[in-house]
Order: structure tokens, then C-alpha cells, then sequence
DNA sequence: GCATTATGCATAGCATGCTATCTGATTCGC
DNA sequence: GCGAATCAGATAGCATGCTATGCATAATGC
């Protein structure tokens, strides 16, 4: 019966996590943003008008999460949803101007946020960081059914 | 406006953890448990009788909540609340022979995902993971409101 | 000793994640 | 070409996280 949260990685994955999206959420709301609204949106801003599946896809999250997530975004008039032009069944997600505008100053408090996250990390130390968590990523989503 | 979520550390993180929630919540449902409570549990079945407020503290969540994750694992029939000996504004949080009873098969359950998770790192890697993840939370702890 | 302040907890309201299920549109198999 | 399977999306119901508030009890300060 020996088993240390400090030792677990799922319970310090957790933690970080939440205190990145802590932190995020705490630098964006004064856009008007929540973080998996600038996630979306950094998808929409490399590319506008996804279908929601490919949101979905790019962002590994369930259709429904998304769904969820468009509705409110509309709803704060960040998105709008056009026909797509061959399936009547798919609608375009398209930006706002007023999304368009929050681009610079939402990726900029991203970059903060990361920067004060990793401030005690050298840049080999960065590196090896990242690289270790998309080893352990790759390995879970491998192993989806198991 | 360069800004690639697979370079963003929070990102990564994010994912990392709700893959993580997600194995660990399929291998405990079984066992009537949610992720959550089992952060409870670990921290009960070490010491027993524990109030709300030291839970909160050992294991950072914010007050309430905590009190919504106690209210469902009462109401689940996996702790009692009793008084306590001197403040009458506090009780102590106490297991139940049912949440006892699942110490073991909990326990493995999160070993297994973690080591589901970690099967591709080797033993030096996972103690660089895990050094890194500590020195990114306790980056993000001491600055608090920054 | 009594008013003020601090503490322990509950609740309301919201965002994000999940599973399960439904509808409507498209595609496949024959 | 038509019924079955598949696919895009919406919705319901729940767990977990947050902030903001309110209430009751303790502790402090004068």
C-alpha cells in the first residue's frame, strides 16, 4: 500500500495542469477568453472555417466537449457557423472580427504564462521537458483500449 | 503570432493530464470511484479524521471544491462526517469500511496507469519527469499573483 | 466582555471534460 | 435505387475545477 502522490506522475501531471490552466485562465479574462476558447481559437486562427470534427480531431477532445464549447463561444460572439458547401450536415466555424482582434494579446499572455511556468528550467531542461511529456502522451493515446 | 500548441508546455500538460484522468477514471468506475475521490481516499488512508480544510491543503484544491467532491462521497457512502472535539465549525472526515475496503484494488488501479503511461521511459526518464514537473509546479505555486 | 476579524464550511453559478443517446444527412452494399 | 450503416452535430446528465458569497463559530483586541 505504498503509494506517494508526490511520486505519481498522474497526480503531478494533474497539478501542473491545473496550475497552467490557472494561471492562462487569470491572464485571458480580461479578453474575454477562457482557455479552451483560445484553444479553439488558435486552431481558427492558423485556419478559419473547420468543420467542428476537425476542431475535435486537432484538439483531441470528445464532439460533444467541443460542441459545448462552439455554443458558448458563439454565444460571446467569438464564431460564427456558415453552411459548408458540399454537407448539409457540417457547418463552417468561422472567426469574428472581434475574434481576429484578440489574436496578438491572447497568444502573447500564452507565451507568458508558459514563460513564468518554466522560468527555473534551462532551455536543455525545456526541451527534454517537452519531449518526455510527448513520449508520455503518444504512449497513453496508443493505448486507448487497453 | 507564431504559437504552436505542440511547443506550448501548457498545452502538453493539459493533454498529458486528461489522458491521465481519463485512464485512471475507466480502471477505477468499478470500483464506484472518480478520480477525485480517490485523491481523498489516499490522503484518508493515510490519516483518518482529517477536516475539509486540511484536505484542501494537502491537496491544493480550492474550498468549495473540495466540499462538492465530500458531499458526493458521502452521499456515495464512502465517508462520515463527525464532530470535532474543540470548534464546532469543523468536522473530521472519516472512512467507512466500504472506502477501507478498496484501498488495495485503487491503488493498483493508479499504479497500472501510471505505468501504462510511463512503459516507454526509462527509469532515469522517469525521474527527470518527475524532477521537471516539481520544479514547474513550485514555479507556479510561489508565483502566485504574478 | 463585547465588537471586530478570522476561520470552517456550504451554496450558487459557471467552464470544461466525460459518456450516452438522439436527429438528420450522407454513403455503402446489394 | 433503397435500406442499412455511418457520420456531423446537439443535448442530457454527471464530475471536477473555479470565483464569489453567505453563515456560523472562534479568536482577538481594546
Amino acid at each position: 500500500m505504498t503509494f506517494s502522490k508526490e511520486h505519481s506522475a498522474g497526480f503531478v501531471a494533474n497539478h501542473m495542469a491545473r496550475l497552467f490552466a490557472h494561471g492562462l485562465a487569470r491572464r485571458i479574462a480580461p479578453l474575454g477568453l477562457a482557455p479552451a476558447q483560445f484553444m479553439v481559437l488558435l486552431e481558427l486562427w492558423q485556419e478559419d472555417g473547420l468543420t467542428q470534427h476537425d476542431l475535435v480531431t486537432r484538439l483531441d477532445v470528445e464532439q460533444a466537449t467541443m460542441s459545448n464549447t462552439l455554443r458558448r463561444m458563439e454565444r460571446d460572439g467569438l464564431i460564427v457557423r456558415r453552411a459548408h458547401d458540399h454537407d448539409r450536415r457540417a457547418r463552417r466555424i468561422c472567426l469574428t472580427d472581434k475574434a481576429r482582434a484578440l489574436q496578438a494579446a491572447a497568444i502573447r499572455a500564452a507565451q507568458d504564462q508558459n514563460e513564468t511556468a518554466l522560468a527555473s528550467l534551462s532551455d536543455a531542461e525545456r526541451a527534454h521537458l517537452m519531449a518526455l511529456m510527448h513520449k508520455v502522451v503518444g504512449a497513453m493515446r496508443r493505448n486507448w483500449g487497453d
